[in-house]
DNA sequence: GAAGAATATGAACATTGTTCACATCATGCA
DNA sequence: TGCATGATGTGAACAATGTTCATATTCTTC
């Protein structure tokens, strides 16, 4: 009778395009399966065609997240040759993709999508994201992302200091206007030089 | 008839403290109203007349981790007035309870417990203990949390170090046993000696 | 010992994630 | 063309959750 009822096209698009506006707009706890369902028009039982669960269209949506932030570092990475300054663009960069996408930020970054290491998509954008900008400062190929991170510091100083201030902008543990870039860009510079001088004094033989 | 069907006693310290060890035991996906309430021997419903919501009680449990952290920041600040060795000392006690409270320390930090600014005990805590370190880094009463933290980029720095190598390690993103101190000592030190360098570089005047 | 505040109970409700039997569509093969 | 088969949607159901409310019990205080 009803020919209508069903539901067509890509509907494994739709949903986690939906659940990105949902995510952006109403934020991680408004964000079920059966809203994500509703808001494309299909059935709740539906949504297990194309995920096994929740927590898979969650990573869906942190993969896209992750994708995003790839290739914003990449484009980055071929403006300039300049060590230091490239650094300071990418701390520019990083902190605004957080400040315009705070629910999908912590969502990226948050236990439960870390903990699913099998998700290649994940692991790896966060290698080529961080991992790219730690070879480069080691020199390329010599760094190894498995072996102890004691040895390369500065690697994990550099994320340390990106998240650290990301989360405490996008929390509003500090008084910084999120949505002024100018007020950004001051913050990452600010956290960028003290990253740089610390390099700089542990490696004086460098530069 | 059945005399025996109330629970006396303090009902709320055990309800948090059921929390806690569930918390660190099962993670904070099991730490449900009705489970704590199953755990001290209780109907869910009498929860209620001790936390207003889920929320409150998970904010309770988060509450005593900055008491702990607090009260662990405060023995060592007595213990030295040496600042490089004082901000390393920091920096292994940090990482060292966040290594053996994962599951608190993720909760603590997260952005529901983040977002609760009513809750003095997390504001005054947190204050406290980054607040005062800061403070004490750019002198005595010197330091207003409520101004522009880009004029403090010191104070947003070791916290977001502390708190990035803290949730690398905790997320296992970073190749460091947990279990065995000396190697959260390593990892303290890395970090910090990247932080030190930064300060004495931008501060050369100092020291 | 009784009044009233605290607090526990038990039943209920809406919402959630998830499963399952069944219906419908799409596609390739006879 | 017709039909078998796999993919995908539907609708009903289940258990678990947070929360509320009327009721019952205990504690406190005069």
């Amino acid at each position: 009778m009803k020919t209508q009822a069903y539901h067509k096209g890509n509907v494994r698009e739709d949903l986690v395009e939906a659940a990105e506006q949902i995510l952006q707009e109403e934020g991680l706890a408004a964000l079920s399966v059966r809203r994500v369902a509703r808001e494309i028009g299909v059935v709740p039982s539906a949504v297990y065609n194309h995920f096994e669960n929740r927590e898979a269209l969650l990573a869906a949506v942190a993969a896209d997240g992750y994708h995003h932030l790839e290739k914003l570092v990449g484009k980055l990475e071929g403006s300039t040759t300049e060590p230091e300054l490239l650094l300071r663009q990418m701390a520019r960069g990083y902190l605004q993709f957080a400040a315009e996408n705070p629910n999908l930020y912590r969502l990226m970054f948050s236990a439960e999508m870390v903990a699913i290491r099998i998700h290649p998509a994940l692991e790896q954008a966060s290698d080529s994201t961080f991992g790219r900008l730690a070879e480069w400062w080691y020199g390329p190929g010599s760094f190894d992302p498995k072996a102890s991170a004691v040895k390369y510091p500065y690697a994990l100083s550099i994320w340390s200091l990106m998240h650290g201030a990301a989360m405490q902008m996008i929390d509003g543990l500090v008084a910084v206007d999120m949505t002024r870039k100018p007020a950004i860009n001051k913050l990452a510079d600010a956290v960028v030089g003290v990253l740089i001088g610390g390099i700089r004094e542990a490696l004086p033989k460098n530069t």
